[in-house]
DNA sequence: CAAACATATGAATAACTAATCATATAAAGG
DNA sequence: CCTTTATATGATTAGTTATTCATATGTTTG
């Protein structure tokens, strides 16, 4: 590590996002991480479901699947309302729908 | 588990992706889900950087940069090129430096 | 209110992964 | 060619996390 890169490092420093801001973005792109979680984002942005229809859907066990929805609750990406016995999931705004689309989008134009 | 919703399911299963590209697409984003990652991303935005510069900027060993680096050149989302000694690294298309702008753009709107 | 149904949650486990350590490879210079 | 510098990599470890199991909470209905 002798030989010096000040002068870039420098300029990399003052133009780069500060740290607590990048392990922020590290935390919600953890949240797309988990193929759990990206099907359960994908299904809702076809409809309102609740959870044991995701359940159904994902076939898996309703505990992984409340679990799950509840990471994406507590980081504000999905909300839900109860319906007597039930309750029914959705995205929690139009943001995120577009943030979720996007990522679609990236994957189908390379692969 | 008793309460049917084939109707909504039958709609939501044809729309949505499919399973292996979910689970692709979840793959992406771990790679963007780690702060020393994301980080380098970052920096590498900004500039070409040998990867001592990187260790440097990130105040991290060596040992670990090269291997997050491999993970970031596996997924073609860098690449590098030797001079001399010194291996340097950029972003791998003008495509990866979109999407993490874009990351970046999602982040400031919200927070 | 007891039973059935839908969902939530704490604890335990298993799988994964980032960082570290030790070492290997690769290039340049004396 | 031997040393130094720069980078890569296999193995180990420690920390994290998704799933499961058991159980709790909440709601409706007979």
């Amino acid at each position: 590590m002798a030989h010096n890169h000040n002068e870039i490092l420098s300029n990399v420093r003052c133009c780069m996002p500060g740290d607590a801001l990048l392990c922020d973005l590290a935390d919600l792109y953890k949240l797309f991480a988990d193929s759990t979680r990206i099907k359960i984002l994908y299904a809702l942005v076809e409809s309102e479901l609740c959870v044991c229809a995701i359940c159904e859907l994902l076939a898996m066990e309703q505990s992984a699947i409340s679990h799950q929805l509840k990471k994406l609750r507590l980081a504000n990406l999905v909300k839900c309302r109860r319906e007597g016995k039930t309750v029914l999931y959705s995205l929690a705004d139009e943001h995120v729908r577009s943030l979720i689309s996007l990522g679609f989008e990236h994957l189908t134009e390379v692969k």
